[in-house]
DNA sequence: ACGTGCTCCTGTGTGC
DNA sequence: TGCACACAGGAGCACG
């Protein structure tokens, strides 16, 4: 290895996804929207991407949201909505890289996808990088929960019902996890997080475990949830014990016992310790 | 009813 | 310097 082998091999911060909108932050953009934009009229509606946009052209948007207010916000799984006061909600799925700004946006940057602009000069943009994310109408979002087809919001589940789900899948435990029609809100990385966190191999069959596997799952999947929407979901300020900033294939385990290994799922990389696992 | 693999999409990093 | 390719992963789809 020569110095420049040196140089390139400068560990940058492993798992940092500055744009990965699962549940936590999902919700951490709920509640900057509900603090910055309710209760200002919507003077201009801006779609500079209509392939965003699913069941409603940029007329229809338009017509919806201009004059209006957003007077209240909600959350299901990865998905976002603003009610609107003329009635119905306005519906945001980020996919893999999008996110709100709420404060001064920078509408020069080619990522801004939808501006909404209100009266008073403020603004609310949805910038997606990779173009993955959705905006649609709905009545409310039950409703749109309902026609995508959404399970119940990860929260809102209480153990036994988790468990439920668990035993009723035949697939496994991460899949399960992720399915957003049993469940909405995991992604790939909070799923790898809370069972990791629960101790359980990522690549059980859902409904093989035990009694107190199900009781770990749902209380780890509430606790990482709530702690991470605490820190803003912000990787850089959740706790190092955690496997979220330590997604690399022979790292140290967060945890002090053996190391992190990747494995492939259904083409997507998930990251475990085989040595805390083992439930 | 599962998993797999492909597609959408853009940007980054790596190998030749 | 460029070209090809893998990868990132949310979600929907065809397939076996």
């Amino acid at each position: 290895m020569n110095v420049f082998g040196l140089i390139v091999s400068i560990p940058r911060p492993t798992g940092y996804h500055p744009d990965m909108p699962e549940l936590p932050d999902v919700e951490v953009f709920r509640r900057r929207i509900a603090r910055t934009t309710l209760h200002r009229e919507i003077e201009r509606v801006q779609v500079r991407d209509p392939a965003l946009l699913h069941g409603v052209d940029a007329g229809g948007l338009e017509r919806a949201l201009q004059g209006s207010t957003f007077e209240g916000t909600s959350r299901h799984g990865k998905n976002l909505a603003v009610d609107v006061s003329g009635g119905g909600v306005l519906v945001l799925h980020f996919g893999m890289t999008g996110h709100p700004e709420t404060e001064e946006p920078g509408l020069s940057d080619r990522h801004v996808r939808l501006v909404i602009g209100f009266s008073d000069g403020g603004r609310l943009a949805v910038v997606d990088q990779r173009r993955l994310g959705r905006v649609a109408l709905a009545d409310d979002l039950g409703e749109y929960a309902a026609r995508a087809g959404l399970g119940p919001d990860a929260l809102s589940l209480g153990p036994a019902a988790l468990r439920g789900v668990m035993r009723e899948s035949r697939g496994g435990v991460k899949a399960t996890l992720m399915d957003q029609g049993q469940l909405a809100g995991m992604g790939n990385i909070y799923a790898d997080e809370v069972l990791f966190q629960a101790r359980i191999d990522p690549r059980a069959q859902a409904a093989s475990l035990d009694e107190v596997a199900y009781l770990r799952l749902h209380r780890r999947l509430h606790r990482v949830v709530r702690i991470a929407v605490e820190r803003d979901a912000d990787p850089g300020r959740l706790p190092r014990t955690w496997l979220i900033t330590h997604r690399e294939d022979g790292v140290p385990c967060p945890r002090g016992n053996g190391e992190v290994r990747r494995f492939r799922s259904g083409g997507r990389a998930g990251y475990w310790c085989p040595a805390c696992q083992d439930g």
